[in-house]
DNA sequence: GCAAATTAATGATTTATTCAAG
DNA sequence: CTTGAATAAATCATTAATTTGC
């Protein structure tokens, strides 16, 4: 149990809302400001879009078990069995200063590819998931932000840190982009891939679940508590 | 692929919403800057978009690949193929039909089995992935509420919807608890999987899939957009 | 009547808040 | 108090409708 187990989560947040079904005829205003530039998106965008669209679809796939574990390979724990249960992620001296300094790089939000490496090197230090490094990266990038606000604020200046451009490629072909206050919206996708820490036994042959496998899992809730 | 594994403990479901908080009183301001698009022509639109955009994306699950998919297989397109490319879900009625009334019964955030099965469910009558199903719910939740502090605020009155208290149960044996506005915070975590309903091919032996299925994604995000 | 141009919905992401473990 | 985790709000981006011109 509290094993977490391991999990995959994705998305993280989202969160919008649509409107009862069948209220038809029910129109409210229309919806205040997004459109603004608008108009001439939606067409470039469209078309553009549809160019490039392909977007690249590794599809991954589905694989669910994963990495090294497919099977009971059970991590033999490199070393630590921190975290106890499954608890939270309790990370080590060496796994914040690699984030910290992927960060300080330049990298915030990393796609799968780049967690999982992130994850895999982090591993070698202390058991971590991917949605650990997705989470620090959001964290640690809403809470300095927060903190150079408050600063700006008490002393009415802005010091801006100047983020050093330093490209850090971690050893994926794509390169990240690197936005440091950027205006608000990039919007790029990103996705993960953890790997399965924990295992238990459980998942190992494909096979055999029946009905597991069945399952894709998706949020789940760990326990309740 | 789709094994996926296991473990998802129990998790039951509350969902404890928290509650809008009236007091919002911070309404964010956003500089709204970020629309490049306008002013811009094609140029600026294409470009920009361009960039952001083409990053990796690694898409999640199953997948999308139609557009030129080529890939091979897929899907035999069990009956619609309403799903042109790979874009986003577009529910069908049924499917609508299904998550309102498991809305209406009182279901807010479906855990991991809960949206396993509904996808599974749901799956039946087009395409679908489960974190169609999370965000469906997400969005419902939000704008729902949305709507109601609209019309609040423009009638004066507070409605408060009284959900009908059923207990649907989908066949999980679980049943699921029904949180209406149940408390504060609960706060579990959800993690998710995706999935790769195909059932047919693909997927059968554990080992065979090379690089791809290496990942399991966690905080997914699907596709790039 | 149909297709481009708009507009309304709504799926999918990102950012901001909040909760709570350590 | 620090910070991992999770949720809600705000947005962006597509797609379904609806409108408009021919």
């Amino acid at each position: 149990m509290g094993s977490s187990m391991k999990v995959h989560q994705f998305a993280r947040g989202f969160w919008p809302e649509h409107e009862p079904s069948l209220t038809l005829g029910c129109k409210r205003l229309r919806s205040l400001a997004p459109k603004l530039a608008n108009t001439v998106d939606s067409t470039t965008t469209t078309a553009g879009v549809a160019a490039f669209d392909l977007k690249s679809f590794i599809k991954p796939e589905s694989g669910p078990r994963s990495k090294f574990g497919s099977f009971d390979e059970k991590r033999d724990s490199p070393q630590v069995e921190t975290h106890p249960g499954g608890t939270r992620w309790n990370p080590t001296q060496e796994q914040i200063g690699i984030l910290e300094m992927l960060y300080k790089g330049g990298m915030r939000t990393p796609n799968a590819q780049q967690i999982e490496q992130i994850t895999a090197q982090l591993g070698k230090y202390g058991k971590i998931e991917g949605k650990n490094v997705f989470y620090w990266f959001q964290n640690h990038k809403a809470r300095e932000r927060q903190k150079q606000k408050r600063s700006s604020l008490g002393l009415g200046h802005c010091p801006r840190t100047p983020v050093p451009i330093t490209t850090i490629t971690l050893e994926t072909r794509g390169g990240f982009e690197r936005d440091q206050e950027v205006s608000p919206y990039k919007r790029k996708c990103r996705s993960w891939a953890s790997e399965s820490l924990e295992e238990e036994d459980q998942s190992k042959s494909c096979t055999d679940q029946e009905g597991d496998r069945t399952l894709e899992l998706f949020p789940l809730h760990p326990e309740g508590r």
